[in-house]
DNA sequence: AATGAATGAGTCTTCATTCAT
DNA sequence: AATGAATGAAGACTCATTCAT
């Protein structure tokens, strides 16, 4: 099974030796590290020192490879969308019962990967600043309508098995905004919510599909 | 009824004059000049400088009544969590009619006064920053659990009115949720939720207790 | 007699007061000291922190007043401008005699004030950069312009005077770039050139004007 | 087509293979990558980085064939002023008449190869950095003796051939200055002065030589 | 010889804060 | 109480140079 954050390991080495290598690698590691950055400091308090001390490289390397900061964190962002997108949609296909798929789709959102204090501050962090950044908006506009196809998709399944009458679309954008919503709440105060606790409001919200 | 943001008036002075008013009467001003800022700015786009400039005042005002800029930022979210407060709660009382009550409170998230991409950005500027800030989270808090307490009154009072056997904390904390999702989507794009659409989706999530 | 350099006084304080004056006052010491800092260090040299060292203040103040290094190198290039217009005119007025004009036009050229080093690199420094600051060719052509309405204005005078037929413009514009040219050799050289050699070669070549 | 026999001649393949020419041909393509960066960008925005884009190579050969970017710039002035001191001297053995020689040895400097603003402000970007650095001063200085001797010794025979009594070290310097002061102000302004404007000044300064 | 990833010192700019007036 | 000049720490970015490949 895909493990979202892929935060891996601390920087290991002192940084004395000039360990060279491919750059598609290298962003990878400022990406990750950046995203770990968030997490511990919070958006704002993100600087590309504290970014590439978490990569254990040296401060330049940052503009070698993104140009500059806000480069790196629009892919940084990018990059948290298509894992979450491929995250969500991994083992989908092999669902052949709808319900299935919607428990599925819910569970992914309350994993231990997605729903902790530290992932959800990341998007958080991200999501205060998407209104001031057109391109981030742009890239969280397309996450927004494919999820919403997934699920709206799933649900139109559901309704024509159980030929309910429902709205799909509708239904569809509560349930993506009640998860949203949880997810606000665990950032904000994660001692108020567990996610087993989150995990079955959502599954008593959709309830009569199920 | 009551006006959400007080965001009145002009500078008004010709700001030559050096006026001198009551220290609360200051307060107030920089306080609604802050929040005014976020929605202009974003929150990690607001300075001393575009604060005092909205206010209409000199720069070193700020640190004169508030010692910092932290402790302006910390009495503004404290005066915008009293105004929803005040205005959550306002007419709840003379409701005798629980059901009454549940429609007016989910109403009131949607009305114009909240529900514009200004106001909701103002709320996730500040929600980004709680997690890092403990005097804030604390406040957050608070409101939060004032929240809760009056919709699960109101739920509780409609499950005795009408015998139905619910979890009143559990759907509570589901419905500020969708409320809290659907603020989140719309602050993030506007364009995608229309008010009318959102109350639309919380009165249908409580359609079996009304 | 106007001193044209007022290139004053080193910081005299250690900084360690607060020393705060009117910003018009501020404005022209570190205009000051940003021109003694081209003589130090030569236009590429400068930076914020030698100009702020060399006029005595903090590294913020530039920003302060000027906005930018760039804004503040344009208003030392105006003031500078500036200066050499009102030495320049300086006394033309009162010259009843047009010979006695053109040579104090170009005695000015090469007084002690002008026509040393430190200052003629001042001008080196600004000129390399006008070809890339289309602000900076501004002031430079505008300056250009009015110093040669001077000297053919002087030279139609003498003319008339002598019935002589010349091309005072055209004469203008040669006698200005033998001064020029003159300025850049004893800025790249100064011992190949002294004063007392250059004014004479530029009273040589009007000497059938005299 | 028909494949030619190979000539063993310099690949100019696709750029992506790693052409290894030989070090003095590449360092000629770098200095003139350099002079052309200087007339494109101006002397105080050229980069490394710049220079070796304009020559097509990559970011580490500067350093690997000169060392650093000062000894390129340099060999630069270097190769600058020994074209144009092979430019200058070029054609003067043959000329019999010591007026024809002065009249080319004037004309040269406003031929279209030379009197460019590109290649102007080329020596004025250089010109610039000199009062800084002892080296290009001394490049500059012996320049500039060679080019007074060549004007002086032309002078010498025209004033013998003509029983001139004239001061031919002094008009030297002073012809100079004014070519130099052209170039300056065609330089800063291009608009403001013609080649051939230029040229009849110079010509005329000599008139009573000629 | 050639490449370009990596480094880190240097620079401009921003901005909260201080404080003389 | 109010102003805004002054400070200086902190940040992003530039860029010559180094060096592994």
């Amino acid at each position: 099974m895909a493990r979202m954050p892929s935060s891996s390991q601390a920087p290991a080495s002192p940084a004395a030796v000039r360990s060279r290598v491919q750059p598609e690698v290298r962003k990878r590691l400022l990406i990750d590290a950046t995203t770990r950055s968030i997490a511990q400091y919070g958006y704002s308090g993100i600087t590309i020192e504290r970014i590439c001390a978490a990569g254990g490289v040296s401060r330049g390397l940052i503009n070698h490879h993104f140009g500059s900061k806000d480069e790196l964190l629009l892919q940084s962002y990018k990059t948290l969308c298509d894992h979450w997108t491929a995250y969500a949609l991994d083992g989908m296909k092999d669902m052949a019962d709808p319900a299935d798929a919607l428990r599925s789709c819910i569970n992914k959102n309350f994993d231990e990967a997605m729903f902790n204090p530290q992932q959800l501050r990341i998007w958080l962090g991200f999501w205060s600043v998407i209104p001031k950044s057109p391109k981030l908006q742009k890239l969280d506009r397309a996450l927004y309508q494919l999820d919403l196809k997934i699920y709206q998709d799933v649900m139109e399944r559901l309704a024509h098995q159980k030929s309910l009458d429902i709205d799909a679309r509708a239904q569809s954008i509560a349930l993506m905004a009640l998860i949203a919503g949880l997810w606000l709440q665990a950032a904000l105060d994660p001692q108020s919510l567990s996610a087993t606790q989150a995990r079955a409001l959502c599954l008593n919200a959709v309830a009569h599909l199920l």
